[in-house]
DNA sequence: CGTTAACCTGAACTTGGTCTGAGAGCGGCG
DNA sequence: CGCCGCTCTCAGACCAAGTTCAGGTTAACG
């Protein structure tokens, strides 16, 4: 998963930047409205945190344009703790959650993940698929109650999938969720970490849609409900 | 079906071409207006993406051209921000929808696909004929419920039938639509298809009008059926 | 009823996307 | 500084989609 925070304040954004990396997200950071602005706008995100208090181009007014432009990115908004209102109109503009400051880091990341859950419509931090279980809580990955030692990119591929089931998810959009801007777009690496997934899981979920994507399909079937 | 892209920055055209193409268009391209012109009004699209800036032609000559010409095919233009009368400009000169870069490809994509569906006179996203189903927004066909595995090019080739029910469709039209430009004429590759489509689907959909081409019956005849 | 042209169909062939193993590059950690 | 594990690159193998081909079947027409 791909997160933009915008922040003007050097320090919080490097520590919000570091833990989200910490528990296995790509992370971009902005350091004003304006840049923020652009990025949401131009990149794919899977969640936004944005501070509401920024110089150039408010947090508000950020969120407003992208919410016109129909972006549909979940928005976690930052407020001071003085200023209770921006919290409502940080909520009419579009965010989809608060968090007051300061807060603990914690607290953040928790909210994170619900919002990227809640994006992709699951129900539960859990995501299940057969006998394959993915918590984005503990970041782990479990067959038949059996840990699976994944590595971050790993990770980062099938949770992705797993977000998205029954969906076929083509080589570049991948490549956007779980890279940062710059990265080399004919490489086969996309190939090479299903083929490690596939390794270690010993049922193969991720089925390919030649000349599409991948894709992993629902846990039940949806048969004659 | 076949779209045209009308685009001189070659980085945007190489992405609008590859986000085009994943969702199962066959994408030809032009980096300049003359080009983007002359296909036009040679090949057979069922769509047209124009940028509005463009060098030699601009984009709004092109259109007023096609338009005059009598091309009926649905053109998507795509304009600066801070060009906004061009916007108006482009409406006045015939476009059927527009778009403000920067644009996200997802928005791009829907529009794309709702202006194909409503030159085609459709209601809805999904194509119904009897049992089988084609929605074209997941690019999944199914059968009472039932999904049907098919192949890019047999997608692409019931696709076309389906979006113009009750219509005889020559041999010649459908390889002009689900193949790009170069394509070998005499070859039977359309029977073949269809052939695989009859005995992927358990009910014959698709008629043969000897010495003509095919046709798919519209859905639910009002009464008499 | 026979002839002809159009169409169907199964199988072989070709092509290009996908898979996969081995190894180089890189950074973290002891 | 050296080890180790993760990531990425590359080349060749593999495989399914796409195409061609050859022969069979069907409809139209005199």
């Amino acid at each position: 998963m791909r997160i933009l925070v915008v922040e003007d304040e050097p320090d919080l954004r490097r520590q919000l930047k570091a833990a989200l990396t910490d528990i296995g997200y790509v992370v971009d950071e902005a350091a004003n409205g304006e840049e923020g602005h652009y990025l949401g706008e131009n990149e794919a995100y899977d969640a936004i945190v944005l501070d509401i208090g920024l110089p150039v181009m408010d947090g508000i007014s950020v969120l407003e344009r992208w919410r016109k432009a129909d972006l549909k990115t979940p928005v976690l908004i930052l407020t001071a703790r003085d200023r209770w209102s921006d919290k409502v109109s940080g909520l009419d503009a579009g965010a989809d959650d608060y968090l007051v400051k300061p807060f603990r880091m914690e607290e953040l990341l928790a909210r994170v993940r619900a919002l990227i859950r809640r994006a992709a419509g699951l129900p539960s931090a859990e995501l299940a698929c057969g006998p394959v279980v993915l918590n984005t809580r503990s970041g782990k990955v479990t067959v038949d109650g059996a840990p699976i030692r994944l590595t971050a990119q790993e990770y980062r591929l099938l949770a992705y999938l797993m977000h998205h089931p029954d969906k076929v998810i083509s080589r570049s959009e991948l490549t956007e969720h779980i890279y940062d801007q710059d990265f080399d777009r004919d490489s086969n690496t996309i190939e090479v970490f299903v083929n490690r997934i596939r390794k270690k899981l010993p049922v193969d979920i991720i089925k390919t849609v030649r000349g599409l994507g991948y894709r992993v399909e629902a846990p039940a079937g949806p048969d004659a409900a």
